[in-house]
DNA sequence: CTGTACGTTCAAAATGTTTTGAACGTAGGG
DNA sequence: CCCTACGTTCAAAACATTTTGAACGTACAG
């Protein structure tokens, strides 16, 4: 293979591992990633060990996390018992496929965490010396900001996440906040 | 202080902690940000290494990234020879900082290098196979892909960048993709 | 000038994460 | 029914990150 196109491969699945860590994803998991988009052909897990220089077992699990995250998909090679994946090579599915199973649970988690909060000062109510009343109204005001923080937060990925095919940003233009 | 004061307290510690990690920060960053932000008064050092139980080695190390990135500011006790140290409370200016000292470059070095391979592509010219020529056609078609992607992320980090106080939804709605 | 109360630094230790590879399970070909 | 070619698992090893604390520098009070 010519040397270009092997110096675009590697900078394109480097670069790729780094956004993936950048995700917090495993870097392994995105150069997997990265290695299957670009390649043209579905690859088995020993084509992309030797591909990476990775053992076998560490290819194993991370395909594995990838399919679990929408990233890559089995393909059935007809006539042959290896298992062949394919990246999906939608970004903005991939995208959907991440916000809506991390992401959306993390803001719900915050905004639940942030609810109890609120409701435990107010029943603190008048349980509380006067200084601590002070404290209380002031957490109530900071907790009100993380409130409306992963609420705009949470806006947005809905609307991320209802939208077709390509990014709608038209309708992101809709969000607004109080 | 009231004990379920203390109980929110911890929780939101925690949850800022947990969402610096989400971020890519350290936890330990996030905490000591948390504590700041549930602090009607600035900190000294001793005072955070007291409430969080961690070193004061760490605290000044972690506190000085938490300046560089504009999430505290150090704030003078007349009288006081110690450092004191405030959260920014403004959690869209927080945002901003993050995004505009760290994503920004991030999106740009990603085009700048996916521009590189597209440059080194149409280089190859005519020193390719023809298998390596179809090859590079495909290449051509993913890092396409890519570069609109990036090229979103883009146009909506510049929009919310330019948003002033609280962030500007109507702004980041005029962003269409072709 | 001296002692003290601080902040900073950084090497070593503790801890956490990732990677490996050998052991194992399994299905399908012969 | 065995043998082989695979995929999976997981404990141990390699590696990376974070935390600590002792050593150090500095400035100020007395």
């Amino acid at each position: 293979m010519n040397e270009k196109l092997i110096a675009v491969n590697d900078s394109t699945i480097a670069g790729i591992g780094r956004l993936a860590r950048y995700f917090g994803f495993a870097e392994v998991m995105g150069r997997l990633f990265g290695t299957l988009l670009m390649s043209p052909e579905p690859m088995s897990l020993d084509d992309l060990a030797a591909q990476l220089e990775i053992s076998k077992g560490s290819v194993s699990m991370n395909m594995r996390a990838l399919e679990r995250w929408g990233m890559a998909k089995e393909v059935w090679m007809r006539g042959d018992r290896k298992k062949y994946y394919a990246a999906e090579h939608d970004l903005w599915q991939v995208i959907r496929n991440v916000l809506s199973s991390r992401e959306r649970r993390e803001v719900e988690l915050a905004l639940q965490v942030l609810g109890d909060s609120v409701e435990k000062l107010q029943s603190a109510g008048n349980e509380l010396s006067p200084e601590d009343r002070d404290l209380a109204e002031f957490y109530l005001e900071r907790i009100s900001d993380l409130q409306a923080f992963f609420t705009v937060a949470q806006m947005a990925l809905e609307t991320v996440l209802g939208s077709g095919e390509s990014l709608d940003f038209d309708a992101v233009t809709k969000i607004e906040i109080a």
